[in-house]
DNA sequence: GTGTTACAAAAGATGCTACCTATCTGATCC
DNA sequence: GGATCAGATAGGTAGCATCTTTTGTAACAC
């Protein structure tokens, strides 16, 4: 008896090696979503049901959403949604599923206001400890966004200002910085593509770039952080957060 | 036979029920610590006997240190510790083993730098979205920073700073900025108890923070960044990160 | 009759063993 | 040097035992 039916999980096993990331993914969004409101209760027999997985697969899941403090769980009671005031909100996953979730402009919100915060400050620190090739790529990509932004290219525009912005974050020399690339990638992909936030290249901004490339090439912290705060302070006013 | 060795399994449970967080925070500080450095190869039978747990507590332990991009794990390769640059630094318990291996003084000095960044615009957004409970409250903490403080009261006067910084960040109205409460906290702590950073409260400081109480009181966003900011500066002098 | 304590039962996570499968890697063979 | 094959190892499945917490109920006191 103890072999008897084992058979029976090869079958479903046909669907590939993500079927983790999958059932994860589908139950963030539906957590990030307010689909499952904080405090509603699962239990994990009600995930292998849903999902169609075996425990061990639904253990593991939440045992994730629990160290992202996106729910807690306990004996006898089962798995209880979070209040997102303890979410990780740092988390990638989690940025992923709220932007992904109809409360997306929240998180853009959020995000934006952080950018605003820290891109400045690594603008600083990438003048005071960037390496010589970083400060001068930089200068390059300044560059380039004057030739497309000027040409009217969006597209090229936009990778040329994601790599500007991400190597800005990785040579500040603060990993906690660094981190965020990713997420400011998101922010300005979202906003030339889905429109959320106009974008038409001004000269003000092309000139802060070039002044912020500037200003790290030649060590000055003080500038190279004024000049990003200009930068964001269009962005500020674009998004109406003044 | 296939059941005659369950009885085992009994005597290991007599640990308690936190077995699962033991043995996470003992791999993550190996981890953090650089005792296991990146690229070091593990594998799950290695991990149970070192532990001398269970192949499925092995695996959920290993899925979280992989949702936290501190390892990933591919077939017939093992676990591999991945790069720093890789991991979710913004992750508390990351950050919490990072402050406790050798490594703690760039922990430190990466937060100190976050909150350079982060706390003035959050006393702005507290400026602007706070309720009126949270703006009277910080008064009466700032309030309490100068009794204390004058008193020479260190105790009384940190568990009064962190309340003050504490309730900035959660008012500011940005749940990305709230969440790095916790964090702030450590930072605050340490300083005054390991001393890694002796702080006596200057009149400056006391001075700068009743300045931005009332400029969140009166909701003037350019004052409370700026009076946030002389707060961070000495911050910063004294860290010598200028 | 009502409230309070004590005990029993059940629900559900926590942990274990045992198995099979898919996939990658390295060695072997031509 | 390229194809083939064997083995190692995570990914996935099943089922069982245990421990904790809740809840329901019974007994008892007031």
């Amino acid at each position: 008896m103890s072999t008897a039916t084992q058979g029976s999980g090869a079958m479903a096993n046909a669907a590939g090696p993500a079927l983790h990331q999958k059932v994860l993914d589908s139950l963030g969004e539906a957590i990030a979503s307010g689909e499952l409101a904080p405090g509603r209760r699962l239990t994990l027999d009600e995930i292998q049901q849903k999902y169609g997985i075996s425990r061990t697969l639904a253990r593991d899941i939440m045992q994730v959403l629990e160290s992202m403090n996106v729910v807690y769980s306990r004996r006898r009671v089962g798995i209880v949604v979070q209040e997102p005031a303890h979410w990780n909100v740092f988390d990638p996953k989690l940025v992923r599923w709220r932007l992904a979730s109809e409360r997306r402009a929240e998180q853009y919100s959020s995000l934006t206001e952080l950018r605003i915060a820290v891109e400045p400050i690594a603008a600083a620190g990438a003048a005071r400890r960037a390496s010589s090739a970083e400060r001068s790529r930089l200068a390059g990509l300044a560059a380039e966004l004057r030739q497309y932004g000027e040409a009217g290219d969006l597209e090229l525009f936009l990778a040329a200002d994601i790599a500007f912005h991400r190597l800005l974050l990785n040579s500040c020399g603060n990993e906690m910085f660094s981190a965020l690339d990713s997420m400011v990638e998101e922010v300005l992909t979202s906003r030339t593509r889905q429109g959320l936030m106009p974008f038409h290249p001004s000269p003000e901004a092309l000139r802060a770039h070039e002044e912020v490339a500037a200003a790290v090439a030649s060590g000055d912290a003080r500038t190279a952080e004024t000049s990003m705060h200009r930068i964001l302070n269009e962005v500020r006013n674009a998004m109406g957060l003044e």
